[in-house]
DNA sequence: GTAAGATGGACAATGTGGTTGTCGAAATAG
DNA sequence: CTATTTCGACAACCACATTGTCCATCTTAC
């Protein structure tokens, strides 16, 4: 048998396994009508849901401030994606919505996730794809989807109010 | 047997794993004298090498603009990881090379994600670690690492000069 | 040997994403 | 009815990346 490889390979592998993914993702996504996508969004559009959600509380799932998660909100909403509207329970809230092009994006999103998990069995094998997702299932105890992963990467402080 | 997982699961799984891995080495970083230390180091000090190298290369390496690269080092300067002298072969270039400290923090990196490795396998099995780290390389077909992962993630448009 | 081009490093300006802090309006608790 | 909390907006600041420009220096061609 031969030995086993540095420690330090393992998050680089995990890290080009992902980055992988969503670049073929995007290249697929581009070409499917959606150029303007970027990696971020599909995350904050997971996260607002089918039914809506106020831009604090969009905040809170992503591990970014409330103004953090307004900035994505305008962003996508220029781009088509999001639409707000008023709460007529609440004047304070403002919901944010998916749009039509936002869920189309999302279905699109889940199927070229499809394809894409279909070629690495292709190259696997199902078994060893199931196991591959299975065992980081089991190592990283299926924590909550965060997107500060810039600042995160860089260093910067998180933490809400 | 049961119904094969959502495609979109497989790049969640993966940014959590190496999150985890990235995680966890630092807090024990920080334990360990390296308080200061962030996942964007590790990456330069990497790409600096034993010998040195110049800023434009690095930038080369690391998948950024050379402007890039050199706010890093003046950071890892700074922070005492690196230090740059003069090229008495060539007045124009200046080399960068690592410290005492900067080579302390690899090393001691190396030892802890062999450590966090170690305990992968505790809960995986030796087998199954392997062949998880083998299919992440053949479906990555081991690309070069790159730390413009923020820009990347955000979405703004890689490449230098 | 000198002139033209390429390379390395520094500086300035800009854009994006994030955070803190503050404020006003609206809902809720007492 | 008042006090507290919550939501959204605005302003300022910082970190990191980009492009563009400039200068010094090395290299190459003539």
């Amino acid at each position: 048998m031969s030995t086993d490889p540095p420690g330090f390979v393992l998050p680089l592998l995990l890290l080009q396994g992902f980055r992988t993914l969503v670049d073929a993702l995007h290249a697929e996504l581009a070409r499917q009508g959606h150029p303007d996508a970027r990696p971020v969004h599909g995350f904050v559009l997971q996260a607002v849901g089918p039914v809506g959600i106020t831009a604090v509380e969009l905040g809170r799932h992503l591990g970014v401030t409330k103004q953090a998660a307004a900035k994505h909100v305008e962003t996508l909403e220029r781009l088509g994606y999001l639409e707000r509207a008023a709460d007529p329970a609440d004047a304070r809230r403002k919901i944010v919505r998916r749009t039509g092009r936002g869920a189309d994006l999302l279905a699109r999103s889940a199927e070229i996730f499809d394809g894409l998990r279909a070629g690495w069995e292709d190259a696997l094998g199902a078994d060893r794809l199931r196991a591959l997702e299975d065992d980081l299932h089991v190592v990283t105890r299926g924590g909550p989807l965060r997107l500060d992963v810039p600042g995160w990467l860089a260093g910067g402080g998180a933490g809400d109010h």
